[in-house]
DNA sequence: TTCGGCTGGTTTTTT
DNA sequence: ACCAGCCGAA
């Protein structure tokens, strides 16, 4: 019991409160973790066997480090609690129960990706138009149904969702969301929600399985309780009815994932669904100076939204925070890994002290350029993740399918790769053979000479080799690394990108032998009973972005991330970048004023990540879709206390010199083929810079580009680096459109030219 | 069937 | 800038 001597009063109640309904309202910095770590911890010494202890975190990882931190406490028994996320603790339930709904216990895990896919599919044979239907729109509908519960059958009977469906001239998703539920269930598959709403019919349809669980389960605790969605509540609701013992964390001000169906309501809805209810506050923040809680609390107070709390720190007052000013994007990295290199150098810190927060992985890019320049190394958290490499998404799906066959969407992205002469016609053909005979593809795939009596000799080899990997898995029961290394090669996938002596070639190959050594690591792991290909699967596919491994001298990293992977993670240093309006808050969010609010949260999120330092950059300029656009700052920037802000030497005090609106140019209406427009930059511009003379351009004499000059605009090259002369001295400069405006439409009223150094 | 060239859309965040 | 889908040519 020594460890409750490091918790303050509010820390320690929560700590021992093991009977009956808890939640605990942890303010962001206020020690939850700790909370979690040695409440759960308490628990076992009182007794409470680790399998009975349920406890659902955000992320692996997440649950992994707590997982750790307890061992610490009290040893071995650690590894026996039931710690991970809610998709991947229901996945292994599904997996063992999963045949009362149908489904077996191979049934494959559908990601974003096959989701789309299969959505594609369908909306083509029902014959939609693809720019009205459109997949991303559809599959969210779908999703934020299946996050409501709202099943396939009723959202069609619904008259209110029909006719919001109709008003958006999309009256036919509720079809859509019905066949993509039957072939989903016909691929023997479930796609991320499906994680969560089947466990929701397991439970409603199956009382003996829920009370089985229920009474396996003494404790339920749920981390991160602000961002779980309806059917995760209900999940846990429906687990903790006969113990009464859950215990939620969470913290309304950090809500940050109400696009993917997250509900605060859920918190709301405790108090009324537990009447004898506890509620904790952790209000101290342990974190952050001074100046970076009362920034985040200037900014949060701006929401209306919020439940009552009064965050405070009794920590040093710390730094200001810098704002730092930058003409463009590349310039703002500049600036930061500068200051990071500094850093490093002067204060005597580590490069995993410092961390660069952006609103969208796309913004990554300038930052990994400017670092390399420095030499400093650095660590890209998210964006495309190893898994979901074209290269390792195709083997994965050979394996998916010789584990399920069944799996329409694996089987389509093998079935002709590499190429193997089967293409789109004759897989039409062996969908309608199929459908005709009323048996899946797989048999009329497997059984090809009955169906067809010629010419089918590269399905049968298809075949052939299927089965062949079946008996590997299924008769000499291979484990997991010798199957997925027999499958790379005989499959010729190993051979073909082998062969392609291109870079990108060259990593495609070695990345496939990056996978196959993670599985040999999974086989070789004592902690994987079960050494099959099926549960090797099933664990990748539900790894999430803070997930993965990392390798090197990770003291030295510098930490990349978008703020919603930055959860639940702090830094001494935070550069919180790219604060410009239509970027952060994002434009897609300015259309509601609730969006707004999570905006804001988002916003309070990556603040409070900061320990010592914070600095908020914005660019001027930036480039999108491979042009330069101009910004301007964020709102968000006005809305902090300006009694904890600073004006950055770095960058922000420069004046920028000769702003020039350009005079208008007109007649350019008609499309130039982009290609074209391209070709003739590139041939008219050997080099990115250009001398103009300093006659047209002066501060005074605004440079004016004429209708004419849309030419030299090519040959200049759309925000390429030109060299101007401003009374008698040499200047960079670069051409920069107003919003919206781009270069495809040649619709050119305005520009600017920037002087950028 | 495959390949290459062209076009249009895209970028909010993630299990 | 990048990608996926479409179309025509081989």
């Amino acid at each position: 019991m020594d460890y409750l001597s490091g918790l303050n009063e509010p820390q320690r109640k929560a700590v021992l409160h093991t009977e009956g309904p808890l939640m605990i309202i942890a303010g962001a910095g206020s020690g939850k973790t700790r909370v979690l770590t040695f409440r759960t911890a308490h628990l076992i010494e009182q007794g409470v066997d680790p399998f009975a202890i349920l406890l659902l975190t955000f992320t692996n990882k997440a649950a992994g480090e707590m997982r750790h931190r307890i061992e610490q406490v009290i040893g071995k028994q650690a590894k026996n609690i039931w710690m991970g996320t809610f998709h991947s603790i229901f996945a292994k339930i599904l997996r063992f129960e999963g045949e009362k709904l149908g489904y077996t216990s191979s049934f494959s895990i559908y990601d974003t990706d096959d989701s789309k896919s299969l959505l594609r599919s369908i909306i083509k044979e029902m014959n939609l138009d693809d720019k009205v239907y459109k997949v991303n729109l559809v599959l969210n509908r779908i999703s934020a149904a299946k996050n409501k519960l709202i099943s396939p059958q009723s959202y069609f009977n619904n008259e209110v969702i029909r006719n919001e469906d109709r008003m958006a001239k999309v009256g036919e998703i509720g079809a859509i969301y019905k066949t993509y539920a039957l072939r989903c269930f016909q691929a023997n598959a479930m796609d991320f929600d499906d994680l969560l709403y089947q466990t929701n019919i397991l439970f409603r349809d199956h009382l003996d399985v829920l009370n089985k669980y229920q009474h396996k389960f003494k404790q339920v605790m749920v981390d991160e309780f602000q961002d779980t969605n309806v059917s995760q509540y209900l999940i846990t609701k429906k687990l903790s009815a006969v113990n009464q013992n859950i215990c939620v964390v969470g913290d309304d001000a950090q809500s940050i994932y109400a696009f993917r169906g997250a509900d605060i309501q859920n918190i709301l809805n405790f108090e009324k669904d537990y009447p004898d209810l506890t509620t904790i506050k952790l209000e101290e923040n342990y974190r952050s100076t001074q100046a970076i809680v009362g920034a985040a609390n200037s900014i949060i107070s701006k929401n209306r939204h919020q439940l009552q709390k009064n965050v405070f720190t009794s920590n040093e007052k710390g730094e200001d925070i810098e704002i730092i000013r930058a003409t463009t994007d590349s310039e703002e990295a500049r600036l930061i890994a500068s200051s990071i290199f500094e850093g490093k150098q002067r204060d005597g810190l580590n490069g995993s002290d410092f961390a660069i927060l952006y609103r969208t992985n796309a913004q990554s890019r300038s930052f990994e350029e400017a670092l390399r320049k420095l030499n400093l190394p650095y660590k890209i958290v998210g964006g495309l993740s190893f898994y979901q490499r074209k290269e390792i998404k195709d083997l994965l799906s050979y394996l998916r399918f010789v584990v399920n066959q069944q799996d329409e969407e694996a089987f389509k992205r093998i079935i002709n790769l590499p190429k193997r002469g089967i293409g789109d016609t004759t897989i039409a053909k062996i969908s309608v053979t199929a459908a005709e005979n009323n048996v899946s593809i797989w048999d009329v795939v497997s059984n090809i000479q009955q169906y067809s009596g010629k010419g089918a000799q590269a399905i049968e080899n298809f075949a052939d080799l299927i089965k062949s990997f079946k008996i590997m898995v299924e008769v000499d029961k291979k484990d997991a690394y010798d199957v997925a290394n027999h499958v790379a090669k005989a499959s010729g996938l190993l051979r073909e990108l082998y062969e392609d002596k291109t870079v990108e070639g060259l990593a495609r190959y070695q990345n496939i032998q990056e996978l196959l050594n993670a599985i040999k690591q999974f086989v070789d792991s004592e902690e994987n009973e079960d050494k099959s290909i099926a549960t090797f699967l099933q664990s990748v596919s539900l790894l999430t972005n803070a997930d993965q491994e990392e390798e090197g001298d990770i003291k030295e990293k510098v930490t990349l991330m978008t703020i919603h992977s930055a959860k639940g993670l702090e830094f001494k240093r935070v550069f919180l970048v790219g604060l410009e309006e239509d970027l952060f808050p994002s434009q897609m969010m300015l259309a509601s004023q609730s969006d707004l609010e999570e905006e804001r949260r988002l916003f309070y999120v990556a603040i409070t990540r900061a320990e010592k330092r914070l600095y908020i950059s914005y660019a001027e300029s930036r480039y999108q879709f491979g042009r330069l656009k101009t910004c301007e700052p964020s709102r968000f920037i006005d809305e902090l206390d300006p009694q904890y802000l600073r004006i950055s030497k770095l960058g922000g005090k420069k004046e920028i010199q000769g702003f020039k609106p350009v005079q208008k140019v007109g007649g350019f209406a008609q499309k130039t083929p982009v290609n074209q427009g391209q070709q003739l930059v590139q041939k008219a511009a050997p080099s990115n810079y250009q001398h103009i003379s300093s006659s047209n351009f002066t501060p005074s004499n605004p440079l004016e580009l004429q209708v004419e000059q849309r030419v030299e605009h090519q040959k200049f090259g759309f925000g390429k680096i030109l060299r101007i002369e401003i009374n008698g001295a040499e200047r960079k400069a670069v051409i920069a459109f107003e919003k919206g405006v781009g270069e495809k439409t040649l619709l050119l009223s305005f520009a600017k030219l920037m002087v950028i150094g």
